[in-house]
DNA sequence: ATTTTAGGTTTCTTTTTGCAACTTAAAATT
DNA sequence: AATTTTAAGTTGCAAAAAGAAACCTAAAAT
């Protein structure tokens, strides 16, 4: 049990040549990592990241035109303009940490600090993991693939849209 | 003893450079994804992904030098070798699937079929998220930067006011 | 009126990627 | 035993991307 083998056929139709379409190239999350760290501005993103300006032209064009980080003109001063995180860039808070905290477990220097702590009580957050419907944490050995089709709904509550309703009845 | 000066540190710094040392070069999540649907020869790797020998060879030899894969020529039939996951390689799995994630979430109409289901109850596993130390889910704007030796351990009282010791995570 | 700042382009060189053909050892087939 | 096929690479060359440095333009500051 618990091989985590997926269809092979049907790798294409996962989700991570998509992301990496939008993030696979370099400097794209160290340039999301800026942003995060509250970084808006091209000089600024510059004297962060030891990374060319053509460069950081183009991949602030590219996340820009993916939707990842929204540019606009400043109103106060003409000259500058502001890059800021949308709603999609800032869901990628969760890939980011969980790719830091790699590199900060199996990367040659030990020491991290800063660390990142929960604002309300001040203690360091957790690896991030994946975790089954009821919060368990889960390891490759307890994954599978499963047609979504085939899925039982665990919860009647919530309100069902007519597809939902339909594939359901025919897959009981 | 102690004659020299403390290394100065850099601010900030974190494990996400380490990280993408080893997995900021293109193809390597896809490598890693084939890895985890239980590709393990070479001429299989390179049917399943449309990457040419050559890079191929070239990203295999590098993720087995920074230890994600490990190499073995296969006892039974000496012309192959197999590549399997390092304990190392296997703890990126939370990163893989965060990065599917959102990939699926903010795709250009990616269904998300066959689905990752824990083999325990065949039930969808969550989004991977950002957990605080008692396992609430924690969004960006509840995450700040702590120095590592300003925390206090946990069942001691937490300090309570917002001080230098603290920086907010500010995007947006 | 001149200088500085911000956010880029342009040009050129180096590095990385991609393609196709070639290699070498071992296994399978005739 | 001779040959063919398979597996895992390597080599040589063209194309694309990255990097360095100078240049450009509008706007702000002096």
């Amino acid at each position: 049990m618990g091989e985590l083998r997926e269809p092979l056929q049907q790798l294409a139709e996962c989700g991570l040549p998509t992301a990496l379409e939008a993030m696979g190239e370099r400097w794209s999350f160290m340039i999301l990592r800026a942003a995060f760290n509250g970084v808006r501005h091209f000089e600024e993103f510059l004297s962060e990241i030891s990374i060319a300006r053509n460069i950081l032209a183009n991949r602030l064009t590219r996340l820009t035109e993916s939707g990842i980080l929204h540019r606009t003109p400043c109103p106060d001063d003409r000259r500058k303009v502001e890059y800021r995180l949308t709603e999609k860039g800032l869901d990628l808070l969760p890939t980011m940490i969980a790719l830091r905290q790699w590199g900060e477990k199996w990367g040659t220097g030990v020491l991290s600090n800063p660390v990142l702590v929960d604002d309300r009580d001040r203690q360091p957050i957790l690896p991030v993991t994946i975790r089954s419907h009821d919060e368990r944490v889960l390891g490759h050995m307890d994954l599978c693939w499963m047609n979504s089709a085939d899925i039982t709904p665990i919860n009647a509550g919530a309100p069902d849209t007519m597809d939902d309703r339909v594939r359901k009845l025919s897959a009981i």
